[in-house]
DNA sequence: AATGAATGAGATTTCATTCAT
DNA sequence: TATGAATGAAATCTCATTCAT
């Protein structure tokens, strides 16, 4: 006659099956995580796993999707205090993002690594993400400040590979590089600003 | 306990594996596919499997060897025949990329995609493959043709993944970019041409 | 991917499991079993097997271990019962492992057998018994009752060999001996009787 | 087109073979050792293997075999060496097991040792091996040298499952004892001795 | 005779999932 | 609702054995 254990934090289930989902995933890879040891980790029945998840694939899109949201947020968090200067918004954009990776290694990890068994089947959470890039260059472009022969969609989408590509790198050993320096890199990198019209009477050194 | 029925068949029994499991890995991902799926239909033995490769990990191993060597070597015949000036060399290797992804997007998918299980296990095969383009950054900026301020490391890796992110892209839907577009794109976006010093007396826009 | 078909059925699998392998390992040898067919014999899941063994031989190693503590308990019950002289506690003693071969023929077997594939892995189970005897030989010897030459660790030993191995022999076919004969010949042959100093004025027994 | 590699020890491919197994054997258990590990130790061919030996047991039952003979030999060369007295008898063939156990380990491992996977399917060497030393009892039984009650087949039996013990307990770690030791106390333990009728009116040897 | 690539039955082990409590 | 023992399909890997060369 087994009884059930009731737990303080019934209650939370979620959060911790969250949790420990994020912990496992980022440590072992998508691969070699399990059910049973998320819960497990989350010291919670397997069965409240199943309450909670259908599988183990939906813990993982509710991870990424959060961690998406996030960014996102922090993204617009940051262009909200930049001033209305478009090199200003980009590198608090960026800065933002560099912020992000470093303060949720984890769920950067779990979200953007390459280590990403069952990657099809929770689909293309990250595809839209380049969408509000593509939308300012076009915008610039517009204004002509970006050049007219770039094609705003591929560059957007080249440049948040980039931004992913090298954040991930730089997570696995933070000491490969120093925040300012990526986000000096990436500025440097970005599409706004590589295929900036110069501005006329504006030398470009000097800035 | 009583076994075999065995062939002289195939002298190129590792061959037929590496083909085999080229198409599954990259139709299938490296999750859904296993060793005896690979082995059928290389029409081999699973024991053949297991004769010739440890385990699935170093069959895709010796897939991604191949295919970066391959890559590798079709930069390196695209810079023998591309003329001395650093934009040609820089557009020859960049399009001998696009090309390699377009001839062999199933090596290319399996050897970089984002759903590689198990890639903690075959360690930092791609990790090379930056150097080139970092050395030939630095050259330039030695000559004063790239800006100092540029972290020549960093960028060479940063330009690698948005690449990499690019072509990976592409080829899930060839439709979604002409090959030329993708070039002039990446070499816009390439450091090389992003963080180039001006040179003197020469307009930009006109080129 | 898709299983199942649970039934709340067994709460003493665990008792299932070692009682189907102690058969199982009596009648075909450590080698020929694996752990399905225990599973099913067991009336088990071949996961049940799993959730309560890590593998075969630690299944192996729990029968041992009951078999030794049985052997042992029986040991010193028949030594609580018998009186105090030495020639009739070692009697008991004998007896006691004589009828435990016989109440549990399969135990014994498993435990002492030859047939012990994976034998190194479970390390030194057996190597303790000895000790009881040792101790009991020197006591004896420093009253004087046993002859002072004898090495009393490697006597104990050499007994308890003799005993297991004609246990084992006799186990295989009952009718080579009597129980009765077996004991007769074991405590003649114990280092405690055939290395006794004669007690002075004694003739030796009924002789 | 594979060419024979024509080796310079072609006929003595079974005493190769026959030397690797007793070497793998005697390190790794006999479970843990299969014909193409065998071979390759011999630097043979598995074909070759298959035409000296129809399978593993067998060669292992031809190494047992080979043991066995040895172990018979040695006993009767001491026995021819030794004089016509019982007691020297006996030291000189107990002497000439404990020192073939030391020469020979390996074979004297595999040939005894616990560790035997498939023993069932080789069948009772070693039973006959109690024979000789039964046949000597019951001579001396006849004489009156040794109690009447003795009964010699379980005596015999009984001494060699001591002898086996011991020996190949003290090979696993000579360091537990000094063969002189080992001889004397197997002496000491065995039935002609201890079951031994006091000759009338000689007291007890150096006591 | 000697070789060794090829073979596949089978052993071991994992894990997503169910359901009686 | 929470639990976790039980489950078995499926994956990984081993090895005795054959036979074309």
């Amino acid at each position: 006659m087994i009884c059930v254990m009731p737990r303080a934090k019934i209650q939370d289930a979620e959060a911790r099956l969250l949790s420990a989902g994020l912990a496992l995933f980022a440590r072992y890879g998508t691969e070699r995580v399990n059910s049973n040891k998320i819960a497990r980790r989350a010291q919670v029945g397997i069965g409240t796993f199943y309450s909670h998840f259908p599988d183990k694939f939906s813990l993982l899109r509710a991870i990424e999707s959060r961690t998406l949201s996030g960014l996102r947020e922090a993204r617009l968090a940051a262009l909200r205090d930049a001033g209305p200067r478009p090199l200003d918004q980009l590198r608090a954009s960026v800065a933002a993002a560099v912020r992000f990776s470093e303060e949720h290694p984890e769920a950067y990890r779990v979200t953007f690594g390459r280590e990403r068994a069952g990657a099809a089947r929770h689909g293309p959470l990250v595809s839209e993400s380049s969408r509000p890039t593509a939308d300012a260059l076009r915008r610039l472009q517009t204004q002509g400040l970006v050049q007219l022969g770039l094609d705003v969609d591929l560059a957007a989408r080249a440049y948040l590979s980039m931004e992913v590509g090298m954040l991930l790198w730089w997570r696995e050993d933070p000491s490969r590089a120093q925040a300012d320096q990526l986000v000096e890199t990436l500025v440097e990198l970005h599409p706004l600003q590589s295929a900036r019209v110069p501005e006329p009477g504006s030398r470009e050194a000097g800035d």
